[in-house]
DNA sequence: TCGAATTCTCGTAGGGTATACGACAATTCA
DNA sequence: TGAATTGTCGTATACCCTACGAGAATTCGA
């Protein structure tokens, strides 16, 4: 009884969308072919850079195909002549900010310490995230096929590439450093964002939560967290953790 | 001019129903005090497992309010006396699953190595996961404080007490064990929920995307990719990867 | 035995979301 | 000067959460 739905209804227009900046010379039709027919009075970046932009301002919630196109000037289903739908959108929206980040492309110069080289990759996605916190709301299990991400992908193997690994070993470990630095940069972002749309610090939360240790918290049931506590064991953060676990993972790569 | 919203109306009573079922005997007035007054037809347990089975077998957002109270054959708003929102359902839906998990308590017996007891907690917060690919879907920024979470944190960080670390390296390290963990069993699930709820494989997802490599793919822009495809390296998968980074990160924290 | 107090039930209404459909407007070309 | 083409967008449908308030059921005190 499941529901029966195509997810994205048509890959080639969203390929087509997401790589409409980056057309190979070799296509045999000329770049644009107007005709007859009324002239559009927006472009397709427009619709995405308003979607980026009413995100960031306001939260992804605000980015609604209504609410952009109040921020637009026109009809709601106006936006559907430039856009297949919400989901394909998001999917630019996505893959533009992917490509904001300034990684050195093949042939462009880098740091030679290839963990200096790997810090690039953790800074530049983290500040991006930063810059738009609705990223980490956005599910990467099918990421866009677009120019962004595939410069993310080629950037870190070929920092990997550099190491001697067997291919197989490079692969995993490129697979294992995006897995987790994008997660925890995300959370880092899911936790200001969340600050932010509550308008309440995380501190404040814990402070309203005081009674869990009053009344229901029990010492016997839970002796580690009470050593930890008492040894003032709680003063390292989610960065701290970071950290610790990407250097951890780099001493393992490193041959 | 951002929304002012207070999140969660009052933590006092999500605290009394997250412990609902764990009341310390201290507690000064008797357990449950039944005087004038309508009965009820349900429980907040009723509720509560209504939810999780209509989220496990029919996806969170089947799990609505109107949903739910169709499930238990009552009127919608009737769910609001035994839960003040939707979201303070979520808390207790997520912290009923989190303590379905099977972790040794204080004083029960556990594998000697610590290696094997950390494997515990991997294998059955990724068996909670499979469980319910819901939970992916779920915030873990600010988590439910019930009795579930507390009972995971308590065994990561006893586990980690054995091993003579300071106390601010102990938790730092459980926090980067169950970021990483919690991270990669969220990111399992999630591609298998997108899999049963678009009806199609991640393969099929791909294959319909080959014009990517036809039509769109620059070898000149992306040699390390193509490097790693020539030599076969795409064969290892997310799978590979999490075990790969968990055990660096576990070499890392051996003392 | 009969209000009064208490607690549970739930219909309605309001304000949000995405998008299928179809009528209409604008533009170019034959 | 139509015909063909393309862009615009109002309306309608089907969901979502939950504030409000009227009414039903139950117990207790007098």
């Amino acid at each position: 009884m499941s529901e029966r739905r195509s997810g994205e209804g048509q890959p080639d227009r969203t390929l087509a969308l997401l790589w409409r900046n980056h057309r190979q010379p070799s296509a045999d039709g000329p770049v644009r072919a107007r005709g007859a027919g009324r002239r559009p009075s927006l472009n397709v970046d427009d619709v995405v850079q308003a979607g980026i932009g009413l995100a960031d301002d306001h939260g992804l919630a605000a980015a609604s195909m209504g609410g952009l196109a109040k921020e637009l000037g026109v009809g709601t289903m106006t936006l559907y002549t430039y856009v297949p739908s919400k989901e394909e959108l998001l999917d630019l929206m996505v893959d533009q900010v992917l490509g904001e980040r300034r990684l050195p492309g093949p042939g462009e110069p880098r740091p030679a310490d290839w963990r200096e080289q790997v810090e690039i990759y953790s800074v530049e996605t983290r500040a991006m995230f930063q810059r738009h916190l609705w990223l980490s709301q956005v599910s990467t299990v099918r990421p866009p096929v677009g120019p962004g991400m595939l410069a993310g992908r080629e950037y870190l193997l070929s920092v990997l590439l550099g190491l001697g690994l067997t291919p197989v070993e490079t692969n995993t470990a490129a697979l294992a450093i995006t897995t987790y630095v994008d997660s925890a940069a995300g959370l880092e972002a899911e936790s200001l964002l969340v600050e932010r749309t509550t308008g309440q610090s995380n501190d404040a939360w814990w402070y309203e939560r005081n009674d869990l240790w009053e009344t229901y918290f029990d010492v016997d049931r839970h002796p580690a967290m009470t050593t930890i506590w008492h040894a003032n064991g709680y003063k390292s953060t989610a960065h701290d953790a970071y950290r610790y676990g990407l250097d951890r993972l780099l001493d393992g790569i490193q041959p």
